[in-house]
DNA sequence: ACGCAGCTTTACGTTAACGTAAAGGTAAAC
DNA sequence: GTTTACCTTTACGTTAACGTAAAGCTGCGT
């Protein structure tokens, strides 16, 4: 099992070790220490990759969190099962909201796109009949 | 040309009349006037869900503001369509990873659905076996 | 005339997610 | 032995995106 420093973890998923530290005391990480150090394992690294993962759509870290947790339900009891499986299909239907709005977004950077090019073949027209 | 009031377009829209107004403060709606009185056009409107859709994904509403002024690119200049064409691919690309980063979570969420439901398949064993 | 519903501006408060700086421990390199 | 390169904790600062409260105008139904 490979183990990271936190600077190698920061340059590798390219972040600050303060966010790091940040995540851990939000509960998010619970590395290892070998006396003061912290030592991260892959498990660590894969749950940093998830943070970054839910940021990049727009995920705050509370429900990043929930996602992580979600990733290890061995020791749930039956109610607390019940309560991941509805926070699971919470999530499914925001990504199912997000991917529309993803779309949407596309359509539109296409509209913009065609407009921008018109108004540039404007631009050249008047170039060329007014020199 | 339907118009609407800054209540009537909060309850449409689902959101508070502050927020409203404080989007007009970072310009990015500019309402007519009768009065004192705020009236929104359709424009507005479009513009608002906009700025709904970009937070949905996690845009910043600097992000959203670019997006609405990408909107009618007639009077810029050359530079300014430079800009505007560079604006939209850099979008695209973000969305793109976006989109792979919603399949991620959606395989992510798919295998915590399994061992959750594996998890409540083994409080069941231990019901039947130890009444 | 009065109150109420809806609109306005001004201004201070709040939360999330870190940034930044200070002060110090440790271990290898020169 | 001291500089260098890491690591640590503590604590205050910052930005975005509003929330919330105060104070006041405006038309209108009774």
């Amino acid at each position: 099992m490979p183990t990271y420093s936190i600077s190698e973890l920061a340059r590798e998923l390219d972040i600050t070790t303060r966010a790091i530290r940040f995540y851990e005391e939000q509960s998010m990480l619970s590395p290892e220490r070998r006396g003061q150090e912290r030592i991260y394992s892959s498990k660590d690294k894969v749950a940093l990759k998830l943070i970054l993962r839910g940021k990049r759509i727009g995920f705050s870290l509370a429900e990043c969190k929930e996602l992580i947790e979600l990733y290890d339900p061995g020791q749930g009891n039956r109610k607390q099962l019940q309560t991941f499986m509805s926070k699971i299909a919470e999530r499914r239907a925001q990504l199912e909201q997000q991917l529309l709005d993803i779309q949407q977004m596309q359509l539109e950077l296409d509209t913009a796109e065609e407009r921008c090019q018109l108004a540039m073949a404007e631009l050249d027209k008047k170039q060329t009949v007014n020199p």
